[in-house]
DNA sequence: CGCGGGTTTGTTACAGTGTATCACCGCAAC
DNA sequence: GTTGCGGTGATACACTGTAACAAACCCGCG
């Protein structure tokens, strides 16, 4: 389930994010225009996750500036499709590497120290928290999972320094 | 469990809350201002989660304004005392109704219709949780659980129109 | 080919959220 | 008194996100 270390690029999941990209939008009929590209490929380059200014920033260059709206739109595209997350606690925005059953709830797990996140599946809690909403007689329609702490990596790193 | 009903105002609950926050404030040798408690007011008076410049602006008045960032430092301490939560998904800050053990989760029920949140206990889910974290290695700090969806009353009044 | 209508992008402006900094005040201790 | 400290006021600023409109692009159709 680990999918970025964080202390060590993987160039090779971006490279096949983007090639599933590509087929997800040409199985729908959707545009995986250059711009998309080019922010998927700056959300799933870093190891961490990136706020959408980072994202334009590192998307501009002289003689051509992205703007962050143009981000924010070409995000919400991807995370529309199921390309993309969104980590609320940060505002900001991760690849997912994942083929997620519609439905399917995600945790995400953000170290603390290198800041990557990786993601885990609600399997083991949705029975507790079904039976914990059923209690409140309270209806779900979308859940956040989010939680941080120290990766394996930098748990080991900490012990022995 | 269920605290505030969003269609009924619950000054009661308010009164009680300021109360046990002058007790918390004593007990631990910190200042409960008036302008910490009238933060604490505002937040636990409206049924819903409130912005930061909601409050500046219920507090402000003729005469009177009150800065959003002197309400930042109000709710920073009154999160640190425990007394009120962030919710990360709104922007949004809640009165605590509870005496949480040191630790203890919390699950926000976030009511799209009505915007009330109430607090459920994370009991059900925590074993799941940890089998899950252990699995990935992961060490939690904190985590985030928020659910969006109807609560009982406004699923009934869908029910019925 | 040229036209028409949807989609994508550029550009600007703006709203909303949160923090840094410094000055001032009140109070308690020395 | 004065010194120290926590709280508040005030301004400015950084960061996050959206609205509105124009220009470019794409694609099918006459
Ligand atoms: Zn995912
Ligand atoms: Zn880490
Ligand atoms: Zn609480
Ligand atoms: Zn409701």
């Amino acid at each position: 389930m680990h999918r970025h270390d964080g202390h060590d690029a993987c160039r090779t999941d971006a490279h096949d994010m983007l090639a599933r990209a590509e087929a997800v939008c040409r199985a729908r009929g959707l545009q995986f225009t250059p711009l998309r590209r080019e922010v998927l490929g700056a959300v799933a380059d870093s190891g961490k996750a990136q706020g959408a200014y980072d994202i334009a920033e590192r998307l501009s260059a002289p003689g051509r500036r992205v703007a962050p709206v143009s981000v924010y739109r070409a995000l919400d595209f991807l995370m529309e499709q199921g390309l993309v997350h969104r980590i609320a606690s940060r505002n900001a925005f991760i690849p997912c590497a994942y083929d997620h059953a519609p439905g399917e709830g995600v945790i995400f797990l953000i170290c603390r120290t290198c800041g990557a996140v990786d993601e885990a599946s609600t399997q083991e809690v949705e029975d507790g928290l079904e039976r914990t909403l059923e209690r409140a007689g309270f209806t779900p329609t979308h859940s956040i999972l989010e939680v941080e702490g120290d990766c394996g990596l930098c748990r080991e790193q900490k012990r022995t320094p």
